[in-house]
DNA sequence: CTGAAAGCGCTAACAA
DNA sequence: TTGTTAGCGCTTTCAG
C-alpha cells in the first residue's frame, strides 16, 4: 500500500486533482463548491493523505524552512532561544534547522551554505560579530535574517538583543546601593556587540552613579567562557587593582570569577560580590546562588521568529532593531562591601 | 538574476542536462567522460550552481532529512546528544528536524506527523516509555526509528543507551566502600525504562554489596524534576528512614534532595552524602560539587545517527541495543558516613 | 558515452 | 465552479 497521493483522493472523490488540491488548500477552499471539498476531505481522510510538501515546495518555491546558525547548541543560553522560534514557527507550518559554527568561520561558511542549498526561507543568527564580513555578503544578496542576541555594525539588518545597556545599569545601581565604589567589569570580547555594549553601559553607570573610574577596572576577556573569565580575574587580582565586586559581562565569565575566589581563599560574597548576566539555567543551585540580570531568551526567539516569518511573507520593511527588557535578578553573590 | 538551475549549467557546458546531471553526481560521474565531467564541474562552479535538494528529493523520493522527537531541548541532557546527532548527519548530507513533546503524548503525536508530512526518512526517539503505543504504531507501519536514552517494552526497535546498571553499581559500590549502609534511592518514574532499571540495579547492587536492604529505601518520584526529588526526599525524611547517603535517579533529582537538605539544615555531605546520575553541565559548580555518574550524551547521539543511516540505506536488519559505557565522577558530596 | 523523454506530486494560470 | 494544461528542477530509464 503506497501513500496516498492527490492524485488517488481525487480519483476516489470523482474529481479532478486540481479540484482537490483546491479544496484541501484553506487558502483556496472558497473556491471550490462546498459539497465537492466537503467529499474531497472526506476522502483524503479515509485514504490517510498527507500532502507532500517537497513537490509543493518545488512548484511554490517555498521551503517553509527557516536556518538558525548557533555558535554551539550546548551553550545553555541557546536551547531557550531555538524552543521560543520552534514554539512560533510550527503553527505558522514552518520548521527550523538548526546549525553549530563553533565559532569557526569556515565552519559558518559551510553551514550557512548548506542551509542555503536547502533552500531555507530565511536566516535566525545567533553568532554576529561586530565586523562579519559574510553577513555583509548575506544582505547584499538579500537573504532574509533576523540577528538574536548579538549585533552587527553598519548593517542594516533587524535584530533581536536584550537590553544590555538597562541590565549593566541595574547591576551597577545594585551594587551602589550597597555601597560598592570600587567595581571591577569583566568585559566580553570587544568583537561582539554584547561585549562593547556592556562595557560602554558599564562605564556610563559608574560616572552616572558616581564610582571610581579607573580604566584598571575594565578587564578584556577575549572569548566568553568560563577560563578566559578567570584567566582576567586573575590578572585584575595579580595586578593589584582593587576591588569590592565584579560585574561579569556574562555569566560563564562569573563563573570563571567564581573558580578565582576559590583557588584563592576569596569569600563571596563577604569579601567580594560578583554579579553575571543571562540568567542561564541553575544558577540558583550555586553556592552561592549568583545574583545576574535575567534575560527573556525564549522570548528572543519568539520575537526573531517573529520578524522573519514578516520579512518572508510580507513586502520589504525597514529593519527594525527590538530590545527586550531584562530583570535583575538579586541572589546570595551579593551583599554590602566589608567595612573597609 | 536567478539562481542557476542544472538546465544553465548544461547549457553553459553545452551539453544535455542528463549529462550534468551525472557529471556532478558523484555516483554517476564515471558514466560521463571524464573532459566532459570537467567541463560541466566548470560551468557548475563558475556560475555557482547549487542542486536544489528539493527537486532531488521529489524525484528520488528521499527528504535526506531525519526527525529528532525530544522532551524539551531546554533540559541540558539534550543539547549534546543533538549536537552529536548533527555532528554525524551532517557530513553524510542529512539534516535533522528537532522537535519538543513536553511530555505530552497529543502533542507527541502531533509533531511526530508533522515530521512524517515533512517526509522524515526515520527519528530518533527520546520521549520512550515503557508502554507507548504510538511507538508501536510507528514501529507497525515499519518507520525507521533509533531510541535513545530510554527504551520500550516488547518492541523491536534500535536504542543507544548509557549503562545505567553500571552506572548505579559503580554508586553503590563508591558509597559502600566509604562505609555507608543505609542508601536511600530515589527512584525515577517507573514508566521509563531508566526509572525501573536503575532502581532494579540499585536493588542488586545493595544485595551484593550487603548494604541493608529496606523498602523503605527506594523512595518513588513521578517525574524526572527537582521538585519531584525534593517531594520524595521529604517524605523519606518525614516517614522516618533513616540513611547516610542518597543516590538519585538522576542529576535534576538529585538536585531536590539538596534543595531539601537547605531548607532542613541537612549538611552535605558531612551529614548525608549525594549522588547523581548524568553529569549535566555545571554540576560541578555546585556547592558541593555533586559527585555523579557521567553519561556520554554526545557520543549516544552519535551513535544512534549511524544506525539510523544505516537502518536508511541498508536493508532490513534486526534491531540492535548499544550500551554505552558510563563513569562514576566523585566530586564533593560524598564522604564517609558520620561515625555514629 | 550522451541525448531524448518521462515523470516525481503538487499548484496556478487559463479556459470552459 | 471545475477541468485542462503546463511546469517547478531534478533523476532515470531507454535509445542511440
Amino acid at each position: 500500500m503506497q501513500k496516498p497521493t492527490l492524485r488517488d483522493v481525487a480519483q476516489a472523490a470523482g474529481v479532478h486533482v486540481a479540484t482537490a488540491s483546491r479544496a484541501l488548500n484553506p487558502n483556496t477552499r472558497s473556491l471550490v463548491n462546498a459539497d465537492t471539498a466537503r467529499r474531497v476531505s472526506r476522502a483524503a481522510k479515509s485514504l490517510g493523505y498527507r500532502p507532500n510538501p517537497i513537490a509543493r515546495s518545488l512548484k511554490t518555491a517555498k521551503s517553509l524552512t527557516v536556518g538558525v546558525v548557533l555558535p554551539d547548541l550546548t551553550n545553555p543560553l541557546f536551547p531557550p532561544i531555538v524552543r521560543g522560534i520552534d514554539d512560533l514557527l510550527g503553527p505558522a507550518g514552518y520548521s527550523a534547522l538548526i546549525v553549530n559554527t563553533d565559532n569557526d568561520p569556515a565552519r559558518e561558511k559551510a553551514q550557512i551554505d548548506s542551509l542555503r542549498s536547502r533552500q531555507v526561507e530565511g536566516l535566525i543568527v545567533a553568532t554576529a560579530r561586530l565586523n562579519h564580513p559574510l553577513l555583509t555578503e548575506l544582505h547584499q544578496q538579500d537573504v532574509k535574517m533576523v540577528l538574536v542576541n548579538r549585533r552587527t555594525d553598519h548593517l542594516d539588518v533587524s535584530s533581536v538583543v536584550p537590553d544590555d545597556a538597562a541590565g549593566i545599569a541595574q547591576a551597577v545601581a545594585h551594587l551602589a546601593r550597597l555601597g560598592h565604589r570600587r567595581v571591577l567589569h569583566l568585559a566580553g570580547p570587544a568583537t561582539t556587540s554584547t561585549g562593547i555594549t556592556r562595557a560602554r553601559s558599564f562605564r556610563n553607570a559608574v560616572r552616572e552613579f558616581d564610582l571610581v573610574q579607573d580604566p584598571a577596572l575594565i578587564a578584556p576577556c577575549d572569548f566568553w567562557a568560563e577560563a578566559e573569565g578567570a584567566r582576567a580575574m586573575r590578572a585584575a587580582l595579580d595586578a593589584g587593582t582593587e576591588f569590592t565586586a565584579v560585574i561579569a559581562g556574562n555569566d560563564l565569565l562569573a563563573l570563571g570569577a567564581y573558580d578565582v575566589c576559590g583557588e584563592r581563599g576569596i569569600a563571596c560574597p563577604d569579601d567580594i560580590s560578583i554579579v553575571g548576566f543571562n540568567d542561564m539555567p541553575f544558577l540558583d543551585k550555586l553556592r552561592p546562588a549568583l545574583t545576574t540580570v535575567a534575560v527573556p531568551h525564549q522570548q528572543i526567539g519568539v520575537e526573531a521568529a517573529r520578524m522573519l516569518l514578516e520579512a518572508i511573507d510580507g513586502p520589504a520593511r525597514p529593519a527594525r532593531s527590538v530590545l527586550l527588557p531584562v530583570s535583575l535578578v538579586v541572589r546570595a553573590s551579593t551583599r554590602k562591601p566589608a567595612a573597609g
